[in-house]
DNA sequence: GATTGACTCGTACAGTGTACGATGCGAGTT
DNA sequence: AACTCGCATCGTACACTGTACGAGTCAATC
């Protein structure tokens, strides 16, 4: 197991400020990694995945397509660090620092669900990409936690599996099935219309309800309740 | 909550078959739905998710690339028809029928964990497609089989989206995840090198245990642990 | 023979990512 | 001052994409 992508580590370095004159009347600083990936992030939010063309970016920053080619290797690689500069942790607030183990694990994961949903084009991109530094510092986080609170080493990696697994299906379903009311009326109907194919689904709601936090909350409980089962 | 895409069902109907003459000598047998979405499903199987273009496909098929179009209304359509193909289900062997509900939650899950890995494009296309037919009654047997086994009808949401989830998040991952030797022996030096960022995941071999099948047992037992308390 | 409708496909177009090479620029060095 | 040199920018060009459009084929029907 491990991550794709070969390192990519573009050129670049650190730039001589332009004499300094106030604020620059804007679009004419130079270019730099950190303002593209911001401004990536900017556009995927806006306009999607399908949104973010290398021409487009070039021209919200004020500069030439190609340009961007100089502080990045190519597509793929604006994608992989839009996606980890979207997944920094803070931490919870460190008043009940250690103690409540339970407690900082669904606040670190229910974090990663909400920093996700917030841009939920992340969401699809998650599974198909690196590892990242963000990424990592998580799933440390998760496992040293876990460790403390009981877990055996041996079972530590089907733990933080499991914990991943849920995290990544809920946040890439709900961001995929976050429709319109339209959308959700057509779907009703065309669900009720088959209902007798799928009583149980119609019965259970399972389409309809829209409680997705609420799901997403009680499901990890259960799931840690046969992680580390109540003493 | 409900499924995208604006159902499609482009134009086409039975045809005469050309006077039987035997085996037709191969790529001369006229365009159907069906050899479509089997020659795509062959071409994703190969070539990957980006492998799939129109021409190409087209030429697989021994035709023009826009006669592709009287049967299919564009390329999304082709990954939807393409995915739900792939998760037809036929259900357990019926004779340990309806005793053992937890054995066959667990034989259908992992059998749809291991058609997707069978076709590891299928999982990346997952999350962004409608719920075709084959999904929806996977759906509908988890319901039912959970709700036989106690599920109150309350939980029963909650139940099968943690199951959902966690089945996606696990095929998805292990789908990106699968690596060449090289680029494991790769990911492994360069998880050493930052160890000390991330003691406890080197500890737990997180990265570098291969058994990935276990592991997704393991954790979906924890899983139902926690969903259906032994009594 | 004429008409119709199912089906096929060649051509064309508006994009896409990016290879390549020319250009500008600021700092050393001589 | 003239020079080189590395960083950084960008215009042009190319190969390739999905697919709109309309002309074509062919069998069944009138």
């Amino acid at each position: 197991m491990a991550a794709k992508r070969s390192g990519g580590q573009s050129k670049q370095s650190e730039r001589k400020v332009p004499p300094p004159s106030g604020p620059e009347p804007r679009s004419e600083q130079p270019l730099s990694l950190e303002r593209i990936v911001a401004t990536a992030v900017e556009l995927l939010d806006s306009e999607g995945i399908d949104g973010l063309k290398m021409r487009r970016l070039a021209d919200c920053l004020g500069a030439g397509a190609m340009s961007l080619y100089w502080h990045v290797g190519n597509k793929e690689e604006v994608f992989d660090l839009a996606l980890d500069s979207v997944l920094a942790y803070r931490g919870p607030v460190p008043i009940d620092a250690s103690q409540d183990w339970r407690g900082e694990v669904v606040h670190m994961l229910k974090d990663w669900r909400a920093g996700m949903l917030r841009h939920p084009w992340s969401a699809a991109l998650l599974p198909r990409r690196a590892l990242g530094p963000n990424i990592l510092a998580r799933l440390e986080l998760l496992s040293s936690t876990l460790s403390r609170a009981g877990v055996a080493d041996a079972d530590l990696n089907v733990a933080i599996w499991s914990l991943w697994n849920y995290v990544i299906g809920a946040t890439t379903t709900r961001a995929s099935f976050d429709l319109s009311d339209d959308d959700r009326a057509a779907a009703q109907q065309r669900l009720t219309s088959l209902s007798q194919h799928y009583p149980t689904i119609e019965r259970s709601r399972l389409l309809l309800d829209n409680d997705w936090d609420g799901a997403f909350s009680k499901g990890l409980d259960f799931l840690l309740d046969g992680l580390v089962p109540k003493q």
